[in-house]
DNA sequence: AACGATCATGAAAGCGCTTTCACAAATTGA
DNA sequence: TCAATTTGTGAAAGCGCTTTCATGATCGTT
């Protein structure tokens, strides 16, 4: 009795874990053609004949065979899904940006494995680890902390796509919006209004997108002629309660203002609430213009004007960009221009409330 | 020449994509051990001795070994991530809730997978082969569209826990928030205030969730001896521009109402921006309460009163409970009660704003 | 008509793990 | 003291694919 006869009383499903699963095998044998031509019929890594691939179209469909990805990623060292480093999973900002991705890698079947950096730049080295050891076919970085060394490095062994910064290199896209040109649009709106006393709240110094929007703050007093007056420009960090407290410092430093640019918008709306509980209204008394136009902002008391940046965009392009690079081409894609949308929570500077008006 | 000799010039990698791989293999040559010991050694699968244990401690050490969850995937069918499906993930009530799942599963060694199933049932199917297609080891539903057979069903072959609804099943778990309690609590704070002339602002009449707000309401009203009246109610859709239209629908009809309960922060700001159109002040002339107590809530102008229902409390929770049904455990989570949040919308009715006006 | 080049296809070798299975060594029991 | 367990361990068989590699069939060339 040399034959594996199986004489267990049970019928000892051979380590099986779930009979529900249908293997190429199977999808091979009812075809009766080999794995090997399924695999190249599925992939189209090489010419089959027409017969057999209705037979396999046949097997497939009446066995309802699904590939098994992590078949496939052990094997063919492709895993089809794309890690996506994203820094709060939870801000109205990114979120927006990951529903962008993950519609546009849905529908060629790739899946998106997102995971959080909490803007630390060790964290963020520690899920760029998780998701190469995921093996992960790219990696999409949204604004990170890195140093455009280590990205580059990472580009070594898949490709990467980082928003939020300009670089070039090989297996790397980078994708950036302008934020000067954004804050500076920001700036001119208010001074076209007639606004000169325009304060700044800025985002976190250390994220590059909020020294830009300064500088175009800068450049835009600069081209209309009003001198730059550090007394009105106050660090934020890009939270409610940053612009909130901005706010709150102005007003008891007696700084006199009339509108005031936020770097985000959400720091907006902290600053509107400032105001708020100070009787000065928004935007009879102060103009506000914000930037991102989230989704809640146009919602807000008054509406917000902002400068749009559409992160749903920006989530599409970087996916674009890497589906791009994983076909092995130059990606093509280009980030829209920056947009003002000007709502209720900016005016016309009236002659009486005026500029040295310090509540 | 029989033999495989590899006669072409190039060192021909045998089909080693990334070369700078530790395998176990590699492991278990320097520590002098088979693969199968460290295996062990690594799930702790079976007793090994001290002597290897610390052999394969430090060769792991120095050669920096990290297993490669794909191969585990397929070998043990265990994959160390946790489906994870979510209506909409770029939603500011799913997002913290997203962000306490990855909390929680992360120190773990779990990763999540999130897909978006856009309140679609047919899609959340889709989610659900795409994540067992991924052989995710559980799966989180947060407040799914699916029937609770569906979910039974799926909970035959994987763990899976779902929020929003009450249901017990083997390997199945529900956390369920009380939303009775939570629309009744809302309503309270607003009867004891004064008014009796409520509007309501309900969600989506397809979200369970909804219609228990909706009953609290109801309950409170009955127990004030307060006469149910349908015409103050609106059927919104849990989104802001609904809000906004519930309101104007309501003061165009000319329904007299001192107070709005809003089914959830979204609409309940929606609602502010409508009356602040109208020139009606919140509080002053109409107090509104919310529901979620949204990361943004307490900065709204005016500040919302709200019912708190922690969403990141409740992704933490569900990725608890997942963890111990993974550990073969009934899970003993258990949700937070809702909790008032008395901010700056709501305000006792005075005398003279009263019951008639209508603006 | 004969021969190298091209094409379609199956066999088989992995991918990097986990998990039997088998077996020697260490324990135990009577 | 000797069989019966109980360890600790390695060899080897997969997991479900992809990808060489080899082979016979089909083509074009002179």
């Amino acid at each position: 009795m040399s034959k594996p006869t199986t004489p267990k009383n049970a019928p000892k499903t051979p380590s099986t874990r779930d009979q529900g699963t249908v293997t190429i095998e199977m999808v091979a044998q009812l075809a009766g053609v080999s794995p090997s031509t399924i695999s190249r019929i599925l992939n189209g890594t090489a010419a089959v004949s027409e017969v057999k691939q209705q037979a396999v179209k046949d097997a497939i469909a009446k066995l309802g065979y699904v590939p098994n990805p992590v078949a496939r990623g052990l094997a063919g060292g492709r895993t089809y899904s794309i890690g996506v480093i994203t820094q709060t999973i939870d801000s109205p900002f990114y979120g927006t940006s990951l529903r962008g991705i993950e519609e546009e890698l849905d529908p060629v079947g790739y899946n998106p494995l997102f995971v959080s950096a909490h803007w630390d730049a060790a964290t963020e080295a520690r899920c760029i680890d998780v998701l190469r050891s995921r093996r992960v076919d790219g990696i999409i970085v949204l604004t990170g902390r890195l140093t455009d060394q280590a990205l580059k490095a990472c580009a070594k062994h898949l490709p990467v796509v980082v928003t939020g910064r300009t670089l070039k290199g090989p297996g790397l896209f980078s994708l950036d919006f302008d934020n000067f040109a954004g804050g500076q649009m920001a700036t001119e709106h208010l001074i076209n209004l007639g606004h000169r006393r325009i304060a700044l709240i800025t985002g976190d110094p250390e994220h590059p997108d909020s020294n830009e929007r300064m500088r175009g703050y800068r450049a835009a007093l600069k081209k209309a002629g009003i001198a730059y007056d550090p007394a009105l420009v106050i660090e934020g960090d890009y939270s409610e309660g940053s612009g909130l407290r901005a706010v709150e410092r102005l007003i008891e430093q007696g700084r006199s203002f009339t509108a005031i640019f936020a770097a985000n918008d959400q720091m907006a709306s902290g600053a509107v609430l400032g105001m708020h509980r100070r009787g000065v209204r928004v935007p009879q008394d102060v103009s506000i213009v914000g930037f991102d136009d989230l989704p809640t902002s146009p919602y807000a008391v008054p509406p917000l004007s902002t400068i749009h940046q559409s992160s749903y965009e920006q989530g599409r392009l970087s996916a674009q960009a890497m589906l791009q690079l994983l076909a092995g081409a130059r990606p093509t894609v280009t980030v829209p221009l920056p947009r003002l949308i000007a709502r209720e929570s900016t005016m016309r500077l009236s002659g009486k409330s005026n500029t040295n008006s310090s509540f």
